[in-house]
DNA sequence: CGAGTTTGACCGGCGC
DNA sequence: GCGCCGGTCAAACTCG
């Protein structure tokens, strides 16, 4: 990564250099319609071709010796001497126009290859910055755990977490960056090594498409949904001796949404294994886990909101260790990109340098074209108070688009600024939305979410401006998260469409309610097929 | 008959 | 230590 951060500085300071010339021409140009030709020498003209900033200086050279022509061109001198003169200028005066056009183009052309550059430069040095930052609280925590003895089985991870990042090779990076630029489906193949054995979640494998499985030091013949005590006990191998704090539990993505069927249509196969009624709500929260794959961790919990019973609370828990369908990729990529901006942006110190508290993965693939990449928060340093089940709720329901995004108390992002996890749930933000979105312009949704983070500054108390702009720069900062709202509003967007399409014919919208519900065994069938 | 659901029992964390 | 509560288990039940 050095390496290639070098090349890229010396390309941006060749680039920088080419400026300079180009500047030098561009002056030029603007003399050039005013200049009078001199006895031109075309072979010391400067060729639009050449790319090299000697040659621009070689222009800038040439036309001063131009100049010192036209002062020379107006010494006193005969009228048959003047016109020929004057036919001789006209010829290289229009010789020069179209140099200087040609200058002119090869300025634009270099202005715009400077500006990419620039770009991809900022771009990587933000990236290694962040990698630099991860090694940082990464090493003290290797070398006061003794993480670098204990031997796990070699594991790639769809992980978005801070941890997988952390084990990447450059190489990997590099080729993942290539193709966030080429606009590419991310594969997110991570490889674990050694060093992420501290890893709390099931750090997981990570299939050809987009999954992952349970460590292999599990018991081939463990039960298929091992307690939650025996998660967190395996989670925290290795760590507790050493840093005393409150277990970090798995992070939550909570989804509001109006949906009159049972649950909602994320696209994945749940299998309802206990039900309960919560206290402070008559409706009975039920549990699902997902059935895609045997041994899936991912569960969700399912409950009617008790102010609204038309809102239907969907909370999420752990990640995928399968290929999901097509139709989950989107809520699996929302809900894995929150919760890992959860866990590497809320966890404590402990996690920061190698425990999550969730180890997220994703489909990484937003119907072919999304980019859910690694999130890597800007300041992992911040300490949270202690978390349990860290959550973070994506509000569908508001009416008019506009999904609101809520953190639990003490569960905010640690890059979103100190100070206001305290102030508990609250719409931080608020992001309209166009009517139409389309995973397939995710680049143009990810600037449209920006511009409009960057206006929403609506202030309810003191300091929600800053607040508002720090939510607003940590998005734009996140493709991954950016990503993951595109990918809720979609399925927003979607529904509300399907909705709306089902206004006008009662067979949509019988299709419609059949769609929605996921735990139903037609859902489930044909899922099933589809997987 | 297999898969999913229901539901009471059980367990562990947390607050008092 | 006790009770509350969230979460899970597992036997019984339902359904196709």
């Amino acid at each position: 990564m050095e390496v290639m951060l070098k090349e890229n500085v010396a390309v941006k300071e060749e680039t920088d250099v080419k400026c300079v010339g180009e500047e030098e021409s561009g002056e030029i140009g603007k003399f050039g319609n005013e200049m009078p030709a001199c006895d031109g020498d075309s072979s010391r003209k400067p060729s639009p071709s050449r790319r090299d900033s000697s040659n621009n200086k070689q222009v800038s050279t040439v036309i001063r010796s131009e100049r010192s022509c036209m002062d020379t061109s107006s010494r006193p001198s005969s009228s048959e001497h003047k016109n020929s003169i004057t036919n001789s200028q006209d010829k290289q005066l229009e010789s020069i126009k179209d140099e200087m056009g040609e200058v002119r183009e090869e300025n634009e052309r270099l202005k715009a290859f400077l500006a990419q550059m620039v770009k991809d430069y900022q771009s990587l040095k933000m990236h290694v910055f962040d990698i630099v930052q991860k090694e940082h609280f990464k090493k003290p925590a290797e070398t006061s755990s003794g993480l670098g003895d204990v031997e796990e089985p070699e594991l790639v991870s769809l992980s978005l977490g801070a941890s997988a990042s952390r084990n990447r090779n450059e190489e990997e990076k590099r080729k993942e960056n290539e193709r966030i630029n080429e606009g590419l489906t991310l594969g997110l193949h991570y490889k674990i090594d050694g060093s992420s054995s501290s890893q709390s979640e099931p750090p997981a494998n990570l299939s050809p498409d987009n999954s992952f499985e349970e460590p292999e030091k599990e018991d081939a013949g463990r039960e298929p949904w091992p307690p939650t005590k025996t998660i967190f006990e395996s989670s925290r191998n290795g760590e507790d001796e050493v840093l005393p704090q409150p277990p970090v539990k798995k992070a939550r993505v909570s989804v509001r949404a109006r949906c009159d069927a049972p649950t909602m249509n994320d696209g994945c196969q749940w299998r309802k294994y206990g039900q309960k009624t919560a206290k402070g709500n008559p409706c009975p929260r039920a549990y699902y886990r997902c059935t895609v794959a045997p041994a899936c961790p991912v569960k969700k919990q399912v409950q009617r909101c008790a102010e609204d019973m038309s809102i239907l609370i969907t909370t999420y828990e752990g990640t995928h260790n399968h290929p999901l369908p097509m139709s989950a990729t989107a809520m699996a990529s929302t809900t894995s990109a929150a919760a890992s901006m959860l866990v590497s942006g809320s966890s404590t110190s402990r996690s920061s340098f190698g425990t999550p508290a969730a180890s997220t993965t994703t489909s990484a693939n937003l119907h072919s074209s999304g980019l859910v990449k690694q999130f890597h928060p800007p300041n992992p340093s911040i300490h949270c108070s202690t978390n349990y089940h860290p959550t973070i709720t994506i509000d569908l329901t508001a009416p008019s688009s506009t999904p609101h995004v809520h953190f639990s108390p003490n569960t905010m992002p640690s890059f979103w600024g100190n100070g206001y996890s305290s102030y508990g749930t609250q719409s931080y933000n608020k992001i309209h939305t166009a009517g139409s979105l389309n995973l397939g312009r995710q680049l143009a949704q990810d600037s449209f979410f920006l511009s409009h983070l960057q206006k929403a500054t609506t202030p309810t108390f003191g300091g929600q401006h800053f607040l508002t702009d720090t939510i607003a720069k940590a998005i734009a900062s996140e493709p991954s998260f950016q990503s993951a709202l595109a990918a809720a509003i979609t399925s927003y967007v979607g529904s509300q469409n399907a909705q709306v399409a089902g206004e006008g014919s009662d067979q949509l919208s019988l299709k419609w309610s059949e769609q929605a519900v996921t735990g139903g065994s037609p859902n489930y069938s044909s899922h099933r097929q589809g997987s």
